[in-house]
DNA sequence: TGGAAAAATGCATATATTTGCAAAAATAAT
DNA sequence: ATTATTTTTGCAAATATATGCATTTTTCCA
């Protein structure tokens, strides 16, 4: 299905860069071959509760809402991202280890920034299982884990 | 000056109350002895860096902050189905997502049914992982949920 | 597998929001 | 107080966004 993979496209985009218009998106979109109607997007921006807000330069952006959530809370993603052990796939999932007892607090942060990749999380005392939604791969979550946790993989990679 | 004012009205009952237009917001300072036009509060929103978001039932509404979602989001209701937020599949697993640490409770009861097309569930803290028997779809189990827990799927409906 | 039912999409249009500009109101300076 | 300066506002028009409807695509079952 082409949708899905709009759907993880316009979060990318919209994470990554500043949009003020659906017209602006539709260009960006446009530019990575996926195409299709204005209005379509404002159907889809609404399905992923993406919202209109003041850029605080006179204009308007869009924002994955749960994005400002991630921003207010900078200092918790530094502290959460210190614990994390490995990342290991498995099945089509993903399973993060954490040091002991850290890994309801990390899954909770992770559920919270309402990221579209991640249909789910479930976390034991140090082991998280993250379900990724269908149609999207573990390489696009890999991406999605790096722009919520920034640095994650180089910590991981230093835990080896 | 009567702008001071407007902008502290404003504030006050789009924190209190679900505004999805500006219209809509005019007539309500209307009622408050408040009078400006459209054009004014477009700018006065703007100002105040209140942004449009999803409101989760299909339309938008106003926003300060992202926090009010929080609030509606943590209401407890008395029984199970209202503390259901949203179901997703992946990888022919199903995921039901609840209002934080209520996942248990519920997926205790899913399990005490004793249906056939669940093979089992897991657990976390506000999502449930459930197993559908091999042989069993997604669908099955849909219909399967909506026999156990009624209303369910209006429920989550109402949830996005 | 064929066809019904549901979901997604485009098109055209309705609705909503933003903005340029000139006038009015508030503020500041003399 | 009077005039100059800045801010706010309304109006009308431009932009931007949402939606009804018909069509296409996908999903589901018999």
């Amino acid at each position: 299905m082409q949708k899905t993979k709009r759907l993880l496209v316009i979060e990318k985009i919209i994470s990554e860069e500043i949009i003020s218009t659906q017209e602006e998106l539709l260009r960006k979109l446009k530019g990575k071959g996926i195409s299709c109607t204005q209005a379509t997007l404002s159907r889809n921006l609404r399905q992923l509760g993406v919202g209109r807000i003041p850029d605080g330069a006179g204009g308007y952006k869009y924002s994955l809402s749960e994005n400002d959530r991630r921003s207010e809370k900078s200092s918790l993603k530094l502290n959460i991202v210190p614990v994390i052990q490995d990342i290991i796939e498995a099945k089509g999932l993903m399973v993060m280890k954490t040091i002991p007892g850290n890994a309801s607090n990390t899954a909770f942060f992770i559920d919270g920034t309402g990221r579209y990749e991640i249909a789910g999380t479930i976390a034991g005392d140090d082991t998280i299982l993250i379900i990724p939604r269908d149609g999207v791969t573990i390489q696009q979550v890999h991406t999605c884990l790096e722009i919520i946790l920034p640095g994650i993989h180089e910590q991981v990679r230093s835990k080896k």
